[in-house]
DNA sequence: CCAAAAGTGTTATGGATACACCCATGA
DNA sequence: TCATGGGTGTATCCATAACACTTTTGG
């Protein structure tokens, strides 16, 4: 009976797409890479990959980052299901997923065996199917949750420095932020620790690194905050 | 080749389910019913039904919200891709859509025939598979698009009064709101227009009936406007 | 006449914005 | 010494929140 009811129902490829965001030169970047299959081989793709039918689908996202950088340490968030019927040759199903990864612990040897490119997401090329839209939704969301939670952290490495994530906020948000009210609000937030050490990399007076608070950033997103800029 | 390639991944059944919502007697609603096969015949469940290969994903939606309510006239927004493998007897990935209607709308024969009923949203039973958070879900997507947008106005009919309005703003947020305040904010959104009528079903003083101003919301929401209360 | 819901303004507070100058340092 | 990016404080403004009484009318 169930059986019988669920037998003539049409069945789909399922894919997951990932948007790896990784954050470095004072831009969000994502990885993308050219396609090795047809159709559309060479054009260029986020990271993808079928679900197999005994993995949940967080996990063959989680799988397919890890595939792709290296990278275990993820923080991933669905951005939805896409499914036109002229997707692609085939009917697939894919549910995007961005996922935001420090690009410091990249594992470049596989960036050359996947033909795989980190590129400025201000400047990124057509990409094949609905690729470009899922960028597009990806934005949008993260800007929210950017909005509610200090999301930027899972990009940044444990230390950084104020100057770098005020420039990953601008990057976020696509807009310039007044350094005096950015600092004003981070500090007031007291979730940011500041160091001794500088980092003189951009700059001769080397600006002072800072790392947060785990357990008060956490306790901060349970309150359901809302950080807005 | 690109057979070659796509042939031995696993496929999977494609369902949607609607959270079809409804306003009526100062609380939002949800449709749910019996379901009539197994697994789980008889347990509560939200308007479901497979994808089809030959129909996009969000036309199945529209397609089941016909099916069940025989409203045409919907407001629907994905909430994601369900799929854990424990989900069902037969591995499913459901997409999740919830849809806003006008429940004067309704076609009530179609209730009978699908043994659906609408339930308040804060008496809602428990349901089978992942259809509870599915609801969760979507209630928290609701509060953060009414957030941004007068998105209510989709669950009301051309007229409506004030304090219906606000006890539905009330029920999306689940808290009580200031009069005053509600209407000041409405108001000088200039996108409401007073009539001379009264509603007298629900006291005797009568309410002003209003309706919105299409036209000015749609520019409104062009502009992102940002409508917290 | 009274109960029940509709309608109406003002004040206080706090977060957001705008804005300009000095500091430290390596080259 | 100077160019470059890092760091700091204050005043204004506007949106939000708090708050209580009068009006209407059917029963």
């Amino acid at each position: 009976m169930t059986a019988a009811f669920y037998q003539n129902k049409d069945t789909f490829l399922v894919a997951v797409d990932c948007i790896i965001i990784g954050f470095r030169d004072n831009d969000l970047q994502i990885l993308i890479s050219r396609r090795p299959i047809e159709p559309f081989r060479g054009g260029w793709s986020l990271m993808g990959g079928f679900v197999n039918a005994q993995e949940n689908i967080p996990e063959a996202a989680k799988r397919v980052v890890g595939e792709f950088t290296g990278i275990e340490d993820i923080y991933l968030e669905q951005v939805g299901a896409y499914g036109d019927i002229d997707r692609d040759v085939e009917r697939v199903i894919s549910v995007a997923y961005y996922a935001l990864v420090d690009i410091e612990k990249f594992d470049t040897s596989l960036a050359e065996k996947h033909d795989a490119h980190w590129v400025k997401i201000t400047l990124l090329p057509e990409l094949v199917f609905d690729h470009n839209k899922m960028v597009r939704d990806t934005i949008k969301l993260l800007q929210q949750r950017a909005a509610v939670r200090p999301i930027g952290f899972n990009l940044l490495g444990d230390l950084f420095t104020l100057p770098t994530l005020q420039s990953l906020y601008e990057s976020i948000y696509q807009e310039t932020i007044d350094k005096r009210n950015f600092r004003k609000k981070l500090l007031t937030m007291d979730i940011l620790e500041k160091l001794e050490e500088k980092d003189k990399s951009s700059s001769k007076r080397g600006a002072f690194y800072y790392n947060y608070n785990k357990e008060k950033y956490d306790q901060l997103i349970e309150q359901g905050l809302h950080f807005s800029l």
